[in-house]
RNA sequence: GCCUUAGUGGCUCAGCCCGGCAGAGCGACGGUUUCGUAAACCGUUGGUCGGGGGUUCAAAUCCCCCCUAAGGCUCCA
């Protein structure tokens, strides 16, 4: 028996005429019957049902009961169609089929037939879920082995951790004594938890609130779910992250820097192919009568420029660089504060390799640098390897080695087979206050994309040859944005006061004159601060110093001056200074400028995007 | 997209169950206070109760639809 089953609003059919010389005896021909709410089962009773009916109504009685009951619905119309199969079973078999499934449903749903044996006309809303549309197989066999069956059909992964040191360790989702018991680090237990499905009820991640508390980041209403409104606090960060991720791709690795456009017309078949594979996830409009996309990521235009480009084998690698703001069209039950929005920023990096040799090498070279990046995060994060099996045992030496370099043990799926482009990813996972996780830096190494999207080099001998490809993004800006405001809340949860990476607060040095008279001073002392390079604000305001520190701390301001005539008239000069989780210590101008510098280190410090006077900046969260 | 929960001055929230004058704290504004390491004092201002519809003499409160957010499901090439 083959079943379409559709969750719908409504449906309405009206039996018109006999398709048949004996059809159902009915009242209603020529009457139109609706029902609300309910799941539509579109039946073909085929030939092999015939031999064993009870046992296929049964079956296809339970398949949509189990099915009704993941929906929530409690309304069943079972409407029999005969064109999901070209071996009918004769109508009588097909009619006493039906009347017996429709029986076994009673009593557990409220179940409705459409009559057989007529034409009929019929209207219905389909709901729109995953879950909407479904179409089964029903034989008299236990149902089991059609499930049996379609396990088979896609083989399943395999886990296990790999240590720096060598050593593995087969795991088993559905045995989580085969891994609660590793002594690895929390964060990779978490992690692997997550994957295996141990999901107990969590709360909002903390970051959702933090985000609007500490004025950074906040919906916007006026523009769709997932698109978010940066306030100057929040720009700071996302542009010194920017600026973080620009060193690394440019500075450090010489990458060259590009700019594609956002939005690609759909009539370009290489656009097309990859749109193809986002399906419903990306954004469409229309202008002048022509479909257009919006970019999911930066490889759209990338792809392009690369096809038209000439490279030699002696360029090899090449490695591309641009700043992506991307855009995906994702569930809107599935966007989450800054983890997963709609139009996001990606620092994506590829390098363009002539063969698997240099591809490796390459990919070391970023894992190694990716590595560092994450480690100046000061961040908790577990890594995570998909490879496909075969590449994993002719290459197990090579990802100790990776390990190394990070010095922690790591969650490696073997994939049976190749089932995307890559037969390499790794990934680096943050773990959230609430024990979420959320995928950072990931570098993948693709041996498919080049021979279909046209990029090609010239090898030694004059020959044209498909490029390996690693496709690779230092983690989305808002994503880290997100993971850095988690590691501050899962700190506060552990008794630290929660703080941002100094590099990142807004505000590095706030400037307290006991009193009115000294806001000369203070004012003096930030700008000789800002002189310096570093981010520093007078709080000029007519308050008392204790409600000026309350609020410097609830701000989490990394550095708190106060200062009055102790400083002004100190000889030689000195300066008290409120050091966030350390307490209030006495120091002098190079000192302050040391300890600032030694905590910034060789990361980008951007100039202050917010006014000098503090009674000069807007409230605006 | 589905299920559940929530939405009340700029912010945090009370009021809703059981319909009867829309409340508090913070902020902002005005004034007093000139202050030394986590909230000085007094006053003023500020609300289409997320939006729309319905029931009612009367709706923040009850009912229906929609929007937004969070959790769960599904999804995450």
């Amino acid at each position: 028996m083959r079943l379409l089953l559709i969750h719908a609003d409504y449906i309405e059919f009206t039996a018109l005429e006999p398709a048949m010389p004996n059809p159902e005896r009915i009242e209603s021909q020529g009457k139109k019957e609706r029902v609300e709410e309910c799941l539509v089962a579109f039946t073909t009773v085929e030939k092999s049902d015939e031999e064993s009916p009870e046992e296929v109504a049964k079956n296809a009685a339970s398949t949509i009961l189990e099915h009704a009951a993941s929906v929530k619905a409690t309304r069943v119309v079972l409407y029999p169609y005969a064109h999901l199969s070209s071996s009918l079973s004769r109508p009588e078999s097909a009619m006493e089929v039906l009347k017996k499934t429709e029986d076994a449903l009673r009593g557990t749903v409220e179940a409705v037939r459409a009559p057989f044996g007529w034409y009929k006309s019929f209207e219905i809303k389909c709901k729109g879920h995953p879950l909407s549309e479904l179409s089964r197989t029903i034989t008299a066999a236990a149902r089991e082995k059609a499930a049996e069956a379609a396990e088979e059909a896609a083989p399943r992964s395999e886990f296990l951790v790999l240590t720096p040191e060598g050593e593995e360790f087969r795991i088993d989702f559905a045995s989580p004594e085969t891994f609660l018991s590793l002594k690895v680090e929390p964060p990779l237990i978490q992690l692997i938890k997550n994957e295996a499905g141990m999901k107990e009820e969590r709360g909002a991640p903390a970051h959702v609130k933090l985000m609007k508390k500490l004025e950074l980041v906040d919906y916007e209403p006026a523009s769709d779910i997932g698109h978010f409104r940066f306030y100057p606090k929040g720009t700071l960060i996302k542009d010194s992250l920017e600026e973080l991720a620009y060193d690394i791709a440019v500075r450090d690795l010489r990458a060259f820097k590009i700019e594609t456009p956002f939005l690609y017309r759909l009539d370009e078949p290489d656009i097309a192919d990859q749109a193809e594979k986002f399906r419903e996830k990306d954004y469409r409009l229309t202008v002048e009568k022509r479909e257009f996309c919006l970019r999911f990521a930066g490889d759209f235009g990338l792809f392009r420029m690369m096809k038209g480009a000439t490279m030699s084998y002696r360029q090899l690698p090449i490695r591309v660089y641009e700043l992506s703001p991307s855009f995906r069209l994702e569930q809107s039950g599935e966007c989450v504060g800054l983890k997963r929005l709609r139009n996001f920023t990606m620092p994506d990096l590829h390098c363009f390799c002539a063969d698997l040799e240099q591809g490796r090498k390459e990919y070391a070279e970023l894992f190694s640098k990716y590595t560092r990046l994450t480690q100046s995060m000061e961040i908790e994060y577990a890594v995570a390897f998909r490879v496909v099996k075969y590449f994993y045992e002719e290459h197990r030496d090579w990802f100790v080695s990776l390990l190394k370099m990070v010095g922690k043990p790591a969650l490696i799926e073997l994939l049976p087979e190749m089932k995307h482009y890559w037969v390499l990813k790794h990934e680096y996972q943050a773990i959230d206050s609430v024990g979420g996780n959320t995928q950072l830096v990931t570098v993948q190494l693709d041996i498919e994309d080049a021979a279909r999207y046209g990029i090609e080099y010239t090898d030694e001998s004059g020959k044209r040859r498909g490029c390996i490809i690693l496709h690779s993004s230092l983690g989305s800006i808002e994503r880290w944005m997100g993971a850095i405001l988690e590691q501050a809340a899962k700190d506060q949860a552990k008794g630290k006061p929660p703080m941002l990476p100094v590099w990142l607060s807004p505000i590095q040095v706030r400037v307290i004159p006991v009193n009115s008279t000294f806001v000369g001073f203070a004012k003096d002392l930030a700008e000789k601060v800002a002189a310096e390079g570093f981010r520093a604000d007078v709080d000029d305001r007519e308050e008392s110093v204790s409600k000026k520190i309350r609020e410097a701390e609830v701000d989490w301001i990394p550095f708190v001056l106060v200062v009055g005539e102790r400083e002004a008239l100190s000889q030689p000069p000195s300066l008290s200074v409120r050091i966030r989780g350390e307490g209030v210590k006495s120091t002098d101008f190079p000192g302050l400028i040391a300890s600032l510098r030694a905590r910034v280190g060789d990361r980008p410090c951007l100039p202050s995007y917010l006014p000098i006077m503090l009674s000069m900046k807007p409230r605006f969260a």
